[in-house]
DNA sequence: TGCCGCCTCACTATTTCTGGGGAGTAGAAA
DNA sequence: TTTCTACTCCCCAGAAATAGTGAGGCGGCA
């Protein structure tokens, strides 16, 4: 355990993620590791030790949108057990007939990880056995998994070079103040009056923002000030 | 270690919570051992050591908008040393002094956590020590700090559901659409002109996202679906 | 002292957004 | 089959935001 950490955490570049994986199934004795990265907007990022065949199946198919994997553990924090999700609808048992095809394992584990700005990935671990088997293994290694998870999404967004974190001017308090309230909801007018100035003196601070944060208009200033966590909300 | 996760893991009820906090910090010897959850409206519930007093004082100030320990891990994934975060504002050097005339310490670490829906939280421990034997204490405990973290926020979400889901009502496809090209800066026209669909229909899914969101206008609208993860820009 | 950033206030005209209403199609779920 | 959701289109009047311009006072910094 220790020495699959301390190798994970001196992993340089995505070669060394996948091999990460292998090191990680042969440690522990399972048929699969899979870590895979999704974000929103739909794009999706992986490595790990399942088949290439039954991968690009995967992208081809956009089981994305089905894979009740990835559907449950997007709405959950908790680490679950595959057999706790739900396989009912049509899709999904096809999904998970082709899966088992594919070598994935009639059993799984996967850990959900989040990071900012609605980062989501899952750590898998599949195998193929009985259920008392599995649960046994799964109790043991628990807490491990989740270290780790943690630490192999750690080195995802190390190696995303999407996060180049654009050196942003920061915002004046009453900027800030500004932004903040319009992320709540509220119009100009009850922002002016919240803060207890006059709306056109708002309206100066609002521009001043979307300034500083190159933005078109009052929500793409929010958004920003949002993504770049100058504003909490 | 064992035993402090078997204690929070059986924990019931907030006021364990509380009482799993002082265990901790008994356990680990230092000063004090916090637990801080940022809800997506700015609501905000923490268990922990620091004084009744500070943490009023806290509330009442507003410091969650000024706190760079928030500020600062509201951005980032990995657990951090609060030396590494960014204290050079006017507010934060006022906000640090006062911090530390309450007890808090000169030394903290702080791990994020988040959850479905833009749910995020901060485990925090601090003490007052030197560089060294703080560098060296965080070192040691890192991988159980992250663990513990994880725990808490498991049982924190357990114990109030009620906190995060608004109904978390997912969007439709085309409803993300409209929320993404409008969180990144382009007006009605041009999201429907990229949608190529009538403004009149782009409306409609505004207005559509905007009431599942339980927004009050665009603006909230895409602060929401950002908060809450639903779209990534 | 002069410069610069921040906070405050004002006017006008134009563009954009909001909040009502209504209507038809396709496909999936019950 | 019926019902429901998602998607598409349309009108209008009033509210809100934007783009320009302007001003003066306060505090920090060189």
């Amino acid at each position: 355990m220790e020495s699959i950490l301390e190798d994970l955490e001196q992993a340089e570049g995505l070669a060394a993620l996948q091999s990460a994986s292998e090191e990680i199934r042969d440690h522990y004795g399972v048929d699969h590791v899979v870590y895979h990265w999704v974000d929103s907007a739909g794009d999706q990022y992986g490595c790990g030790t399942y088949s290439d065949v039954w991968r690009d199946r995967y992208l081809e198919q956009n089981y994305l949108r089905v894979d009740p994997v990835i559907l449950g553990c997007f709405q959950r924090f908790h680490p679950v057990d595959w057999k706790r999700l739900d396989w009912s609808s049509k899709p999904a048992r096809t999904f998970q007939a082709e899966a088992i095809a594919h070598g994935v394992g009639n059993q799984g584990f996967s850990v959900p990880i989040r990071g900012p700005n609605g980062q989501f990935a899952l750590f898998t671990v599949s195998h193929s056995c009985d259920d008392d088997m599995w649960a046994t293994w799964t109790d043991a290694h628990r807490r491990d998994l989740i270290l780790i998870a943690h630490t192999f999404n750690e080195k995802a967004l190390e190696f995303e070079p999407d996060r180049a974190p654009e050196q942003s001017q920061a915002l004046s308090p009453r900027e800030v103040d500004a932004m903040t309230f319009l992320a709540m909801g509220y119009s100009r007018a009850q922002v002016a009056d919240t803060l207890s100035i006059s709306e056109h003196t708002l309206r100066v601070y609002i521009e001043s923002a979307r300034f500083k944060l190159g933005a078109m208009n009052t929500t793409h200033a929010v958004a920003r000030a949002m993504s770049r966590g100058l504003i909490v909300v």
